[in-house]
Formats: C-alpha cells, structure tokens, sequence
DNA sequence: TAAATTTGACCACC
DNA sequence: GGTGGTCAAATTTA
C-alpha cells in the first residue's frame, strides 16, 4: 500500500483511528509472519548473503514504514484533537538506559568486579536511547533471535512483570537487548477477542542493534509447527502431547490468528 | 553436567 | 529514597 496514498485519503476523526488502528494491526501481523518464515530459511544463500539476514532486513524496513506511519497519523489525530486517549502501549520512555560498554575480565574477583562497575558505571540506566525500537505482539519470543534472561522485576502500577533478555552470544561481543511486558487487559482488547479467548499481548522494546553472526534460523523451533501444518490440523497439533511446546509461551492461537485475519486484513488494506 | 532460568542484591538515575 | 536495569549465585531443566 502507498503510504504517501494512504495519508492524502486519511479520512477525518474517527475513520483516521481505525485506520491507525489497522496499521498497528499490521505491525503486529508482520512481527508474526516474520517469526514464521525466519525459521524456514536456514542455510538458504540469496547472492551471497544469507537469505534470512535479508528477510530480518526487509521486515525490519517494512516494521519502520508502519511505526513512522502510525506516529505520523497519531500526531495528526491528536493535534486535530479527535479522540481523546492513547492507544498502544507506551514506551517506557523513563527506563530509557543506555548501555555502557564494560566487560569485567576474566579472574576479576567479585569486589574487583564491583569496584569495576562503580568506576565505569555500567548499571546506567537508559536516557533516552532514540536507538530503541518498540513493538506489540502476541509472540514476543519470536523475533528470530536467541535470547537469554537475565533478569525480571515487578514494575510499578504494571499488573505483569517485565522480563529482562540480552542476546544469547553476548560473548561475540553482542549487546543486543530487549525487555518484554506482558500488556494489561484493557477494553479495547477484551472488545477485540471474543468471550473466553483473551490473547495475552506483550510490549517488546528493543536495544541495541545485533552484532553477532546470524544465528537466527536455526534457534526458533518453529519445524514442528511446520510439520504439525501439513497435517492440516491444527487443533491436533495444539493438543497433541506428542508434539512438545518448543517453549511454553508459543502462542498457537496467535499464529493461527494471523492466517486467519490475513486475508481480511490484506483485503481491507487493497480496497484502501 | 552444561545451559538456562530465577531471584535477591546492587547500583545509577530521577 | 524510590524505581528500574543489571549482576551473579542458586536452582531448575534438558
């Protein structure tokens, strides 16, 4: 869809929402696609370079297209004044903390290493770091990176704790990070889903850019989905003690959601 | 047994 | 002093 297009027929008030409403849906679409076809890509070689390096690139591209979008249309909406409240989860702008570049060497001993930290100050927190990106979706795992957790708080006035994730091959010297929040369930996501099939949705902010080799293929166990697909059914596959939830939190709903809504929502999007 | 996760403590920032 | 990000020892899992 033309972007520049889709602004000019941007209709007034309320028409405008909905439409920021179905590019935040897209977002949130397209996060999942590109959990879903990352992991069908491994050892593929476009012209050299891996195909699932160019993919990560093109998601990532078409991801900003829509964040620029949807703040491009927020800024309007809200200056016209035509709605009141925000939608979406905010970023949390005050946890903003930019990350220092110490590494304590090996053999350090545990004061060595405190002192260290006090001199260098590496629990900085962010401020600010315009380098973060943000986004909502119902698979915050899947993003066709590795990650480790390293740790998890309560944050004020959140129902949910947000968890603390850093590339797993920080040794290759990748300070990748990213922190996931489980979203409360507000109204307009239990008007959204029907009765009894509330879909957990996360906040994923990210830090930093990846550094490391492309390790994303390989990692994201999506096979046994795949497999579970050429069964054509699902509900087997979800149920099935046979096939084992590659983590806990695959959100199977979720991605059956996407090949539902699809059509829909790429039908709506072409009318436009 | 190695790798991953949990969790309390520490520290910088507001 | 409160809050949020990170560390690292303890614990769990594969």
């Amino acid at each position: 869809m033309d972007i520049k297009s889709s602004l000019i027929m941007l209709p007034p008030c309320s028409h405008g929402w909905e439409m920021m409403e179905t590019m935040r849906r897209q977002q949130e679409l397209v996060m999942q696609l590109r959990a879903f076809v990352l992991p069908l890509l491994p050892g593929v070689i476009v012209d050299g370079t891996s195909a699932a390096e160019i993919a990560v690139q093109l998601f990532d591209d078409v991801i900003g297209c829509n964040i620029g979008v949807v703040s491009t249309l927020e800024g309007c909406l809200v200056s016209t004044g035509a709605r009141g409240g925000s939608s979406g989860e905010p970023v949390d702008n005050k946890s903003l903390v930019r990350k220092n570049s110490c590494h304590v060497t090996e053999g350090e001993t545990t004061d060595e290493q405190a002192r260290h930290r006090s001199v260098v100050g590496q629990k900085r927190r962010r401020k600010n770091d315009k380098r973060s990106r943000s986004l909502v979706t119902h698979v915050p795992h899947y993003d066709g990176h590795q990650w480790r957790k390293y740790g998890q708080k309560n944050i004020n006035g959140r129902q949910h704790p947000r968890s603390y994730y850093r590339c797993t091959y920080r040794e290759q010297n990748c300070f990748a990070t990213k922190t996931i929040q489980q979203q409360e369930q507000i109204d307009s996501i239990r008007r959204s889903a029907t009765p009894g099939e509330e879909i957990a949705k996360y906040t994923v902010v990210y830090y930093g850019e990846h550094t490391c080799k492309d390790h994303s293929i390989s990692i994201v166990q999506l096979p046994q989905l795949v497999s579970c697909m050429d069964l054509q059914n699902m509900e087997i596959a979800q149920t099935s003690s046979d096939v084992q939830d590659p983590e806990a939190d695959l959100d199977l709903p979720a991605l059956l959601e996407v090949f539902d809504n699809s059509v829909i929502d790429w039908e709506d999007i072409w009318k436009i």
